[in-house]
DNA sequence: TCCTTTTATATCGTACACGATTTAATTGTA
DNA sequence: TACAATTAAATCGTGTACGATATAAAAGGA
C-alpha cells in the first residue's frame, strides 16, 4: 500500500491526482480551438449547455451544477452577457437572486455548437460505453472527495 | 449532475470531460487545506515532488513532466524562490537555460510533506490497486487527447 | 565572419478558481 | 415592529493556465 508513493518511487505520474490534473488540461487544450469558433471558453460552454437544458436559472443553481460559486460565476456570466449570449437580471420576487436567461443569440448558438461533441469524442478516441464507464468511476472519486472532511482536531 | 447532460444532442462525451473537470477541482479543494500548512499550492507541490526526485532540473525539464510551459512555470518558480524553497540560476554553459535547485529549506520540506499522500489516499477512499488502475485509464485518455490533431483542412 | 534560424525562458493580457470579505435583501424571532 | 441571523451575489486579492509575443543565447549556413 505504501510502495507506490513513498521513498524513491515517489512519482506524481502515478498519482491519481496528477492524472486528473494533466488530463483535464489536455481536455481543455482540445476544447479551446474547437470552442474558439464560437467565442467560448470551456467553462462558458458548460454554462451554455446548462442554460440550453433549462433557461432562466439562478446564479446559485448554475453554481450547484458546475460545482462553482458566485465568485467564479459572476465574472464569467458578465462576459457571456457582454458577448450577447445571456441576460442577467435581479428577480423581482427576491431581489437577492439573479436570473440568467438566454438571448436570441444565445439560443442560436446552440445550433452552431452542435458539431462540438463529435469532435471531442473523436479526440478521446474511446468507445462510448468505455467512456461512460470511466466517467462513472471518476465521478465516484469526486463524490468521495466531496464527502471527505478534514480530521476534526479533537 | 446527471440531468443537465441528458438532452439528446448533448450526450456521453460530456460526461467524461465534466467528470475530469469537476473531479480535478474537488481534488484541489482537498489538497488546498492540507498543503496550506506547507505554504504550497497544488502545482507548487508537484514541482517540489519533481525536484525531490531529481534536483537541479531545467525549467524545460520540469515543464515536460508537468505538461506546462515557461509562461506558467516561471511565475510559479519565482514564488517558490521567494518562499525560499528553490534557487533559479542561469546555466553557465548555456545561458539560455535556467536550472532550479532546492535550498536547505526545500530539502527540509520533504519531511514535513511526508504526511500528505496518506491524507489524500484517505480522501480518495479507494483501494490502491483500484486507484492505480483508474489512473492508468485516465492517462490513456490524456495520451489520446495529446496525440489528437485537429483535422487538416484538405 | 555575418546572418538567419532555432532554442530556452520570460513577459503580457485574458480568463478561470477560490478564500475571504462585503453588500443588500429576506427571514426569524423576541 | 425591531433587529439579529441568514441568504444570494458581488468584490477583492492571489495563483494558476495559456496564446501570443519578446528577448537573448546558441547553432547553422553561405
Amino acid at each position: 500500500m505504501d510502495k507506490w508513493f513513498d521513498g524513491r518511487e515517489l512519482s506524481f505520474e502515478h498519482f491519481l491526482c496528477f492524472s486528473l490534473y494533466s488530463s483535464n488540461h489536455a481536455m481543455n487544450r482540445v476544447y479551446a480551438p474547437v470552442l474558439k469558433a464560437l467565442d467560448l471558453t470551456y467553462p462558458q460552454y458548460l454554462v451554455m449547455i446548462a442554460l440550453w437544458q433549462s433557461d432562466g436559472q439562478l446564479v446559485g443553481e448554475l453554481g450547484q451544477k458546475m460545482h462553482l460559486e458566485s465568485n467564479t460565476l459572476t465574472p464569467l456570466l458578465k462576459r457571456l452577457e457582454k458577448q450577447g449570449y445571456v441576460r442577467r437580471q435581479r428577480d423581482a420576487e427576491d431581489e437577492r437572486k439573479v436570473r440568467v436567461t438566454l438571448t436570441a443569440d444565445g439560443h442560436a448558438l446552440r445550433e452552431r455548437a452542435e458539431c462540438v461533441p463529435s469532435q471531442i469524442l473523436e479526440a478521446i478516441g474511446m468507445a462510448p460505453e468505455e467512456i461512460l464507464a470511466l466517467s462513472a468511476q471518476i465521478n465516484k472519486v469526486r463524490k468521495n472527495l466531496e464527502n471527505w472532511a478534514p480530521e476534526p482536531n479533537s
